[in-house]
DNA sequence: TTAGATGCAAATGGTTTGCATGCGT
DNA sequence: ACGCATGCAAACCATTTGCATCTAA
């Protein structure tokens, strides 16, 4: 549940946004400053410094403690009411996909592509399931009147005895 | 797995004393009691009264709130807390199942056969897909160490705009 | 009789909200 | 300067817990 610091850049980050200006190509808080923009959010300290800890290094997955305490770690000063606002403004926009495992709190997907999770119910640990293993085999058909917003898959683990 | 009720029971509920003898054979006093005496659940009185809600009318999907009021509408004194308690103890022993599909309350489901669900957002409603509209094509390989405990797949619905 | 069940109320924990102050444009 | 954004604390809501009182066996 720990994240190392966000000073390391993860690997493929780099979705979008063409890089403008050649000494910045890939900064994050370039990429950040645009997404923002792109979606019509403002540019604010606290959002850019969230945005960075949750797009920086590549899919996460997190809870608005998660997020708050790792900014504080971070010593970026931020209110837990703000990060929530901050998690659901994200959502909004669809920069970030809420997902609902685990009845108590809620936990934040930065991965918005088509896919599902594995939740270990023990270790409170969710994380996304290669896209390979497909798992939806075909959808099913939707009653009169409604059509399928979304199909969440949740694939619970336990630790194997032994 | 024993589902399916006999079905034909009033919706009224008459106090809190069960038809004590005689003809009962069938009658969901008499299955809520072995169902309760099978799990090694005493039979009491709230238990057996809400046992008889959740179970005499086929599969149903409540929330503790929904099954507090129900039982209170159908004069059976009973605390919300004991209906939590009831809930949970149900679950474990597998009477009923937990199901998570919005971050906030928590339903239970009277079928724990393997099946999958459709909720509506809008209307906070979570209901059976038929269990002919296959969803799960294969699983997904579990990570070194874990195993499948179960699949859960909800259909996120939402009106057809026309 | 006695372990287990229930009820009430207070405690919890995640999330939201109201409102005064701060900051991006 | 204007209006959205932020912070704080109080409010909220679903759920849990502590404890004294019942009750099924």
């Amino acid at each position: 549940m720990t994240q190392s610091r966000p000073a390391a850049y993860g690997p493929a980050f780099s979705s979008r946004t063409p890089p403008a200006h050649s000494d910045l190509t890939g900064c994050p808080w370039h990429d950040v400053k645009s997404k923002l923009r792109e979606v019509g959010l403002r540019p604010t300290r606290q959002r850019m410094a969230l945005g960075w800890i949750l797009f920086a290094k590549g899919d996460r997955h997190v809870t608005a403690e998660m997020l708050y305490e790792e900014a504080t770690h971070a010593k970026v000063p931020v209110s837990l009411a703000t990060v929530y606002n901050t998690l659901h403004q994200f959502t909004e926009v669809g920069l970030l996909r809420q997902v609902a495992v685990d009845g108590s709190k809620a936990y934040f997907d930065t991965n918005n592509t088509a896919h599902h999770h594995f939740f270990v119910e023990d270790e409170n640990n969710l994380f996304d399931i290669p896209a390979r293993d497909v798992v939806v085999g075909r959808a099913p058909t939707p009653p009169e009147g409604y059509e399928i917003a979304r199909i969440d898959v949740v694939v619970r683990l336990r630790r194997k005895r032994g």
